[in-house]
DNA sequence: GACATTTGTTCATATATCGCACAAAATGAT
DNA sequence: ATCATTTTGTGCGATATATGAACAAATGTC
């Protein structure tokens, strides 16, 4: 690509957005100038830029993001139709299961959530379709992860901040390239209080027609409620039953 | 605001993510310059300019967007607390009323679900964070409309296209009015089967300790199960609970 | 209340982008 | 295969934007 194709100011406005995230709902020029390490005349132009769209509001101080903001996220997940298919698979998973199931796919060194649904609250994050967690502790992540040849999950494991969650996250990247053998082998990758204390989940791969991981999904279960070593025996069933599904109906 | 201070690039940029929806996963250049009615050269740098960022993929003939554009709508969805905090009360509505349960702000002419909780599923559209739905006959819509000023409201269905989706639909802007006065009387907004056959739903405004109407939440059921004029016998109660729930923890 | 710091805004100018026109390549019809 | 049509890529002048410094206003500190 050559250099004038790349249009900077579109970019830099991009940047914008994604400074405003978690605990920064509201953020002043300077703030934002401060996360995304552009000038403060650019910062303002862009969060004005936003403003006159309808995609923020500024009230002489701060300027938060409206809902219109997310049209832009939208446009993913009404585009492809992989959430859409999920979704009806996912309510009954969940439902059958009397547990929260999700989808999610790969970007970068995170998982991303495309889908969900929820019976009851176990974990204290909350998450929603657009949600990132850590790949490498999350048993979607392992499940993604192990679909991936052995040196690009590695480069993965070596751009990912392995920081433990819980005294049970491992972080040593060669057992967790071991995991991932391990996870290729049996289908499947159960996580134990690795992210959250409390918490266990199982994933399998979800598979096109022609045997690419395109996603994954899983179950997540209070470990007072299941414990892990009875997951799979537990809920592994419902979850290819799922997978089978959804390999008949995937392009 | 200045003429200088609007970043058209940035702009246009938007544009073009926006051009991505529904049934348009992949896109041309040249589609995607009809859509946005923008230069094709224009176009074509904001594409690549997507492609280099790895918010979009290029195979040569079309652009697809990838996860990574999640990232921009989540801003929204992270960085406001209302999802955060809807959430929870949101799961434990839909556990009690044994319905599906959402909530959502008003866009425009649209309501946007902010959150949802799903126990079964009755209806044909999918709807996940971010999901769109025209305000006029969506009971969530009927809800945050009638907390608008009148000329407001009356504003909204001008832009709106008052289009019926069934036999149901009510489309005369003089009797949406008069609706929105009753709603704004009684506290809750019922649909019968106004958005698609055989689905009714029941909706109460989300307030603030100031009383500002700040979202709206919804209890969905199938028409076969829950008579519309049953739903606020059967519901009201619930909904009010977390009604009142929410107005203590809003800010 | 005076001083120091931070923040928002403006401006001139160097730099980058836009849209047009044209060329090249791909696609499709006959 | 040929031609017409559509789509994509590129050079260039006109136009728009980014930059950094300077200033003004607000905020915090003593």
């Amino acid at each position: 690509m050559r250099e004038t194709d790349f249009v900077s100011g579109f970019a830099r406005g991009l940047k914008v957005i994604e400074a405003f995230g978690e605990t920064r709902q509201r953020l002043t020029i300077a703030e934002a100038s401060k996360l995304t390490e552009l000038d403060r005349a650019t910062v303002r132009r862009s969060l004005l830029t936003l403003s006159e769209l309808g995609y923020a509001v500024f009230d002489g101080k701060f300027f938060t993001l409206t809902p219109k903001i997310l049209r832009l996220g939208h446009a993913y997940l009404a585009a492809t139709p992989l959430p859409m298919v999920i979704q009806p698979h996912l309510d009954q998973l969940s439902e059958r299961a009397g547990q929260n199931a999700s989808a999610s796919v790969l970007d970068g060194t995170a998982v991303v959530y495309i889908a969900r649904a929820s019976q009851r609250r176990v974990m204290s994050i909350n998450l929603t379709p657009g949600s990132r967690l850590p790949a490498f502790c999350a048993s979607m992540g392992r499940v993604l992860l192990s679909a991936l040849p052995e040196s690009e999950a590695r480069a993965v494991l070596e751009r990912t901040d392995l920081k433990a969650n819980t005294p049970n996250t491992k972080t040593d990247p060669e057992e967790l390239m071991a995991e991932f053998r391990r996870v290729r082998e049996q289908g499947y990758a159960v996580i134990d209080q690795e992210l959250e204390i409390g918490l266990c989940s199982i994933a399998v791969p979800v598979e096109n027609d022609r045997g690419q991981t395109v996603a994954a999904i899983n179950i997540g279960a209070p470990a007072a409620y299941v414990a892990a070593s009875d997951m799979a025996e537990r809920f592994l069933p419902l979850l290819r039953e799922t997978q089978k599904a959804l390999r008949l109906v995937l392009p």
